[in-house]
DNA sequence: TTCTTATGCATAATAATCTTAGGTATTATT
DNA sequence: AATAATACCTAAGATTATTATGCATAAGAA
């Protein structure tokens, strides 16, 4: 991920929820999506991305799936049953960040 | 800070804010004010908190003022004119997180 | 009056996460 | 023929935080 230390710890969220919606995924396609739905704002690093994913297959909340397409190596990556259960977890975490964070940003506000 | 990996990252920006707000400010009770905002939701450490002021004096952003008061020390940090400008970025980062953030995680959401 | 909690500062070892910089290989484009 | 795009990977270093200490004074509880 680049652009903004700000990002630092929310890369295990953005793969969760988009492995949540597109039910499988490989790591090219990933960086791709958000890459896309973004505007180009945030860019995942491979460097970043693929200990990321090696890392939740480890952790037993990613299934692989490896394939060939147009003799290239493709690493789909899909959700566990603990995989869904964490992407609720995270997204919730996520949320209680940004309601934290506003909070303290901007007290006014939250009071509305 | 405890709770969240997500959160890593925004101490920076936490700090500037409160300072921004309140003049001046010494560490302990920058720790308490986030407590109290955040209704105890987020605890920030002294082992992040102390080194963060320590950086962002060395870079220019805050100058310090040492008091007793009540036979105790206190250092008292404020924000300088770079430290403004910094603040104002900071802020404009965070918000800018935060819209892509939802649009990664809500896309629906965030067409509105 | 002694013990604990609160106030107030600080650093060092360790962990987690990311950037940067490499590496390999195939396919598509110029 | 060279470059960009696709597709995977790892290692060194930087950054930021947690955890565990340490020191010292003041206030409150046992």
């Amino acid at each position: 991920m680049s652009n903004s230390k700000l990002y630092k710890g929310s890369l295990t969220t953005i793969i969760l929820k988009l492995l949540n919606e597109s039910d499988k995924m490989y790591g090219y396609e990933i960086t791709q999506k958000v890459k896309a739905l973004t505007n180009g704002e945030l860019k995942i690093t491979e460097g970043a991305l693929y200990p990321a994913l090696h890392k939740l297959e480890a952790e037993g909340l990613l299934d692989v799936e490896v394939k060939k397409v147009d003799n290239r190596l493709r690493k789909y990556y899909k959700l566990t049953e603990n995989g869904e259960k964490e992407t609720t977890n995270k997204l919730n975490e996520l949320a209680n960040y940004i309601s934290t964070m506003q909070a303290l940003v901007n007290p006014k506000l939250s009071l509305e």
